[in-house]
DNA sequence: AATGAATGAGTATTCATTCAT
DNA sequence: GATGAATGAATACTCATTCAT
């Protein structure tokens, strides 16, 4: 399973775990201040340029507050990671809401993560370095995100709307063209311009999904899928 | 299309483009120490932890040499993702060799990416940081690859041997798979021991390949590919 | 006229310029202290072997300070002539004050000037090198003095106690005695025992105010300077 | 007196003095191609930023030849001193020939520094940077000027042409004049548009004799120089 | 709680000089 | 004699972190 363990992360990166300093309303807006910041400078400069007063300038604090809040820069960028992991895995959750088939949700949860994908541009660009900064936080991120589909695909698995692939494999197989199509199609295609990124070409997103789906759609009675036979 | 102008940076990052010094047999094995250095070095420590001594040091020879060689740091990266890039796609177009058709070929090609994967865990590494260090030269990699599987698509869409989806949507769904799973099961697996990845375990690849072959399955007569209406 | 535009040097150079930060006490001596000892090692070794190391050891602070104070090498370094160029005007300046006439003026000033070259070896030393490092802090100091100068002429020459000669011409010819009359007499006079600099000797400077005094007086009436004819 | 001992440095700045490997005439001829690219390598980069590849390319030969002509970088700086000290030496003497008088031969010795200097800039540039680089040459060179100075005062004092000031001391004041104002309106006039300096305005000239004839002219009988009872 | 002055470890890059060819 | 590849010492500058206020 992926469960591993990563809740000695979560716990120092969680601003209210127990055992952190308890905030007033105040320190909690500070400490968000702190987030926001270090998600639009890492975004822009990568975690190497990025540096703490470029940060605290941005939240609009004194630089000695910062580590009142956060232990180190490397703590700051995993606890990014995991809030902006926990708030894509909601923008997916969301629009899957009232999706009454697989097929819908398989939709609207791909939707969710472009639509993520082009207001967060931070989220792809902090993912990536992080496999460099701290492997852990990168395996959890991605963990969760597969966590939700490999329970979505179980589901639907049990009343026949998916075929009976490994779930975890066609899990990680659909992480990994969502971040590949979101890049190329989402965060790539301004960037010379500068601009924010916009939605995806709805034309794009018709043929991956039309990928997706035809890879997981049930076999029809009375024919194999290619290959079954040798590989297993 | 995916050509854009790589031309420039490819001509700056190649040792023996015209306009760059002559090597004679001794500068040329320099040149390769360097290069291989660079891979194990940057795969190990991450672009920013490296340094040039440390590369130089693996490569066993003066630090000042270096600069004979590549005119930064910044230029050797490049060069080595050119390399590797070079490499891999070597290693995916020879084990498609002889292939009889798109489905054997097809499984050749992701064989020989996850075979090279398992090598050269450098490639995954460095071409994460890729993204920020010279985001040119990441395009540069995973366009040249995607050329490959378009033109392969196209191909085989041409002799009935995969759907009409669209081909270059298509080659970075491949592309995406190839990396997250590559990742997810080769690099990270054994990560905890240190160990050097080994093969990409059996039972998975099946299942990759089943995903992929489904996917990209001509449709049999009288069936449309789901969701194709709405779509398009 | 010598007034050029070196409002942006000064504005860049000086510590207390609005846009500067604010420094307080401390703050002040900490850079009093780097421009002494910026003194000492640029004078005692050149501008390109001195070093920050070598210029915050000596003034007994961190070496991440120094740039805490001044932007760059550079910085501090313009930073410092322009300092000394204020600091040998005030010498002149303040020996001049109570002179009776021209003459008395004449003595006094240069006799500030030797005092000073004197005192401050670092003064000729540092704007030797500044031509190669920084050519417009070299003309602003240059310019500075001569300015002064020219305003004496000038008001000497109204009430008839200095011939009609250009005064700026004759001033940057003042400028070239005593810089060279200072090194030669002065600094070198016991360099190889590398004591410090003491006084000009009495007869050097009379027989140099001789020559300055003779060079400048208001011609008897009814004689001729020679040459005058043929030049103009 | 101005004789100091500059045989040593002389000696060894002088590829022709015995104990120096003896050249055929293409070896004189690389030698002086490198002479020619020091003077122009120093002048435009000064000593520092000059590299003896620079020197080496700009003089069309390899960069080892170089250690066969000279010891180290600082041997060719001063060699090239002393070389520009005889040439710019040579230039004055040459006007002076043919003067009719101390008058006369004043202006074309100035006059034939001018010009040298400006076709020369590395003289000024190279010599200011002499008093770090190695103090000794320049001694040297501001001595050997000064010696031919010295000189031609005492021949005309001795005929009454030259007042009884001390020779020697207003030979340093002509050296610092020449100097200061061979750089103020020679070499800095033009510098903005980076051309070559041209010739000295004559009025410029005119004035800048005048005030040296002034200086040094014999006393009319009858009239004391200015301060001179006070000052001895 | 908040601040920001002070610190010093860490590193890419240059270049005079050597020496094998 | 001529060459130029190889070397490594030397240095300006950045920035995460501490701590006195």
């Amino acid at each position: 399973m992926t469960t591993d363990d990563f809740s000695e992360l979560e716990r120092r990166a969680d601003p209210q775990a127990p055992g952190a300093p308890r905030r007033n309303k105040r320190g909690l807006a500070t400490q968000q201040k702190l987030l926001d910041a270090a998600e639009a400078v890492f975004a822009e400069l990568g975690y190497h340029d990025a540096s703490i007063v470029k940060i605290t300038e941005r939240a609009g604090i004194g630089m000695g507050t910062f580590y009142l809040y956060f232990d180190s820069k490397r703590t700051i960028f995993e606890a990014l990671v995991i809030d902006l992991n926990r708030r894509v895995r909601h923008s997916m959750a969301e629009a899957m809401l009232g999706a009454a088939n697989r097929l819908e949700a398989e939709r609207a949860g791909f939707a969710g993560f472009f639509r993520f994908t082009a207001e967060h541009p931070a989220l792809y660009r902090v993912v990536r370095e992080a496999e460099l900064v701290s492997p852990e936080v990168l395996r959890l991120h991605y963990s969760r995100i597969v966590e939700g589909y490999v329970e979505g695909l179980r589901k639907a698995q049990a009343v026949g709307e998916v075929s009976d692939i490994d779930a975890e494999v066609a899990a990680w197989a659909l992480m990994g063209i969502g971040e590949m199509v979101g890049a190329r199609y989402i965060l790539w295609e301004r960037d010379g311009d500068g601009q924010r990124p916009g939605e995806i070409d709805p034309t794009v997103f018709a043929d991956v999904m039309r990928f997706i789906e035809t890879a997981l759609a049930p076999r029809p009675a009375g024919h194999e899928a290619p290959g079954q036979e040798a590989a297993q």
